[in-house]
DNA sequence: GTCCAGAAGACAAACGATTGCCGTCCATGA
DNA sequence: TCATGGACGGCAATCGTTTGTCTTCTGGAC
């Protein structure tokens, strides 16, 4: 049914090894020209496909890279797989897809399987501060690189958005609005994203000559509408109430706009809100928000190149940081005035 | 570095044949329980991971089914693409995913790779109603399940939402608040979806007591804003002007809210507009879209069931269509009156 | 005591590619 | 004329499983 590379050799008449060497542009030179062309007619006659199974199985190189997103569903990682793919795809490589769901032991499962499935690296964009199954997959020589976020532990390559430029971005966009009380809903500590964006905003905070004591930070324990609803309730609460707040991402901006809607409040009149990211569909939002943007698509693209490279032999750990941008939307004001 | 059954059966002393039997739930009745234990145990505590590329080239199965969607970004599929995923991964499957990016070149390539890394079936979310590369799949025996599409010959298995309930809905619902000229912005005609809404949209309002003359199909192109867009505009020329737009999906309804905005015009109360697919975040927009939901996590996960279902020898061809459900938001209102 | 059935496990042949090694042949130079 | 060397292509081992067949051994029936 399938043809094989003996039927190729068959057709072209020669040994299947010659074959093998005729249609791989590394080892061509091995083979006189003429039978180079008689077997790669053979080949396309047949509509030869090699079998990657078996060649995997030989060389030990799948040509297949997991990918380890948290939730597909979460409009960030559309762009950025579709970055991944097509770099790789161009690379004649495949990205398996694993949506782990924010769960570990699924995490733990869905790595086992892509193991199994002998796949040369992982690029992770689930990756926590502290990761035991990433330092064990390192420890194997298994190649990594994370995506969006960093290890604590430098050993892992990675390619992020520059956060702490965006977030300095940001706070100054509010504070060149007049804004001086300024809140952050942070996201999960236990991510690199989090953190970061937290320690970025203390600094702002600082480097903007504004009051720390005005901009407080509140804690979200996920990156989701939910965490940013509860948070932006807190904030709403406190005296004197803050007239800005930086989202730990877009999510949690969209959870404040209904913190706020619930409240009888108005945004941008009564609170500006920045979110992060700059996710599909946010122009197009009721209230069109205000956002960083990371270069999604590039992120991906550019974790996808690097992979590659570490796949062949470049020497790592190497950390790749992009640049971020604000895009200003209707979400922020001046303090006090109408939006 | 990795481990392999001969280690696992060395440390069991056995035989690999005897290993591989013991591992194996259809072949342990082979091998005595006790040396069933003994091996294991050993599996365990080596952390044995079968190749799976071996086993594949082995058994011409590789537990893997290839998804072909047009685009991940379009917010349509990660739903979708989810549910795929559940199911193929509680059946021990992985589903490989491939952004055809609307070209049929890429979805060739694509294909073939596919196929070269043994594929055991696809999941086709790209079909064309004459689609000649499914067909030549089909031809060589690849079992194919069609995802929001039918083809029109009915040879291959489909899942869908059932359109033509959802469009007959839609245009009850607006007869009901008094439109009388209702325009349809119809998909591309090669998509099966597109071609059915259009024929249903023409049943509906013939069974609804409306006039053809009143209710005009405007055609578009593609399933993009871009095409609701200038469909809009082509819609808003004509007189008497429609009172309600039914679009061909979500984002093309997004595209008249665009060429409203464009007008001068107000949804709804210049224009009631409905989408289809009810896409994420549709409730969050400026105006909230009044749209037909189609199921898709569940479209998804059936498609996955159906599919291990006849990689498992079930009989086909099949088709499933589940029920679909208007859900009225702010963007349709009764004739003549305020939003 | 002999025979036989059946269980248990060993054995080896695949699956389809890759790749290092080896033989053959021809051309070249001395 | 003969030795040398390079080009070409055949050969066979190998990757890690699976699975049909074969051998061995045990116990039970007669």
């Amino acid at each position: 049914m399938t043809v094989t590379l003996a039927d190729v050799a068959r057709r072209a008449r020669v040994h299947p090894g010659t074959a093998s060497k005729a249609l791989n542009p590394a080892t061509r030179h091995r083979v006189a020209p003429d039978t180079v062309r008689r077997i790669v007619r053979a080949a396309q006659a047949l509509g030869y496909e090699p079998n990657s199974l078996a060649r995997g199985l030989r060389t030990r190189r799948s040509r297949t890279v997991g990918v380890l997103i948290p939730d597909l569903a979460n409009p960030l990682f559309p762009p950025i797989v579709r970055g991944i793919e097509q770099v790789l795809g161009a690379a004649d490589h495949l990205a398996l897809l694993a949506d782990t769901d924010n769960d570990a032991d699924r995490e733990e499962r869905l790595v086992a399987m892509l193991l199994g499935r002998r796949s040369d690296g992982f690029i992770v964009a689930t990756a926590r501060r502290e990761h035991p199954l990433l330092d064990r997959l390192a420890d194997a020589g298994t190649p990594l690189v994370l995506l969006n976020r960093v290890s604590d532990h430098p050993r892992h390559s990675s390619v992020t958005g520059d956060d702490a430029e965006g977030v300095l971005d940001a706070v100054r966009h509010l504070a060149a609005l007049g804004h001086r009380r300024i809140a952050h809903l942070a996201g999960p500590q236990d991510l690199s994203t989090g953190h970061l964006r937290h320690r970025a905003f203390l600094d702002a905070v600082d480097r903007l000559g504004l009051d720390r004591g005005d901009c407080p930070v509140l804690p979200g324990t996920t990156y989701s509408t939910e965490a940013g609803r509860s948070g932006a309730h807190a904030a709403l609460s406190l005296h004197p109430r803050p007239t800005a707040v930086l989202a730990g991402n877009d999510l949690m901006a969209l959870g404040v706009l209904d913190a706020l809607t619930e409240a009888g409040l108005h945004c941008p009149r009564d609170l500006s809100v920045i979110g992060f990211n700059d996710m599909p569909m946010l122009d197009r939002m009721a209230t069109p928000l205000t956002t960083i943007r990371t270069p999604q698509h590039e992120i991906g693209a550019e974790s996808a190149r690097l992979m590659l490279r570490i796949l062949d032999g470049l020497p790592e750990p190497l950390h790749i940081r992009l640049p971020c941008r604000l895009i200003v939307r209707a979400s922020t004001a001046a303090v006090g005035q109408p939006g």
